[in-house]
DNA sequence: CTCTCATATACAATATTTCATATATTAGCT
DNA sequence: AGCTAATATATGAAATATTGTATATGAGAG
């Protein structure tokens, strides 16, 4: 992925919280970042499709429901700038967070692994 | 500057080329990036007034030109992240870098301080 | 004060992105 | 098979961004 490709696809504020609200919990589901953000389903899902096809998300589903978390083969710089942004701009995603937290009822996490 | 106006002014191909090759140089002016980057002087100047609105660059004139550099003022982390960008990046501004060391006749610098 | 060079800006046309709305898909339950 | 919950996609309209072309500005030379 070339860095201007990247770089776009973190220039939309939905996108960049659904980016960096994923690396902070480390994997959210549709339904709970719908509900973070306050957005609408389709809008959320529009956005998350166009972020698993740069490569920079990838999925799983689990019951009913499809996870969300970062490539893990991202190149080493663009996950860098993922993690960095995330810890210097808490402010920006505070309200979404607390959102997620008042959520009730969220989707229970069983690991991928072991 | 919230990070989607950042993101934003680096999600452009021309914008993001002056800025990393404006990190690299440490200075250029516009006749030098509009050389470099093979494209119309109002283009180059344009994304570059924006650039400059945003507090990214600064600009400072010296006889006939008008050179920029980074914004020693900006957030760390965008510091940074402009300076990784650059360093894990080098395919991107191979062709450009050519074309300006190419250029004949480029603009002397006078240094600003002492 | 005029000419030239470097740069900036205005305006209109075009391209791209984003969105709401409607509809499709897919898994699990009964 | 039919129903529901969660998610995905298609379509066209609206909003934004980008660009070429023409023109303006500003500094230095003569």
């Amino acid at each position: 992925m070339n860095p201007v490709q990247f770089y776009k696809c973190l220039a939309d504020e939905t996108r960049l919280k659904c980016i960096l609200l994923i690396e902070h919990e480390t994997e959210l589901c549709v339904c709970e970042l719908t509900e973070a953000l306050q957005e609408s389903q389709p809008k959320i899902s529009r956005h998350l499709a166009q972020l698993r096809q740069c490569g920079i998300l990838l999925d799983r589903r689990q019951a009913k429901w499809i996870f969300y978390r970062i490539n893990p083969a991202l190149p080493e710089w663009s996950q860098k700038i993922i993690t960095d942004t995330t810890v210097s701009n808490s402010d920006f995603l505070k309200e979404s967070l607390a959102q997620l937290t008042r959520m009730g009822s969220r989707p229970e996490r069983i690991s991928t692994c072991c």
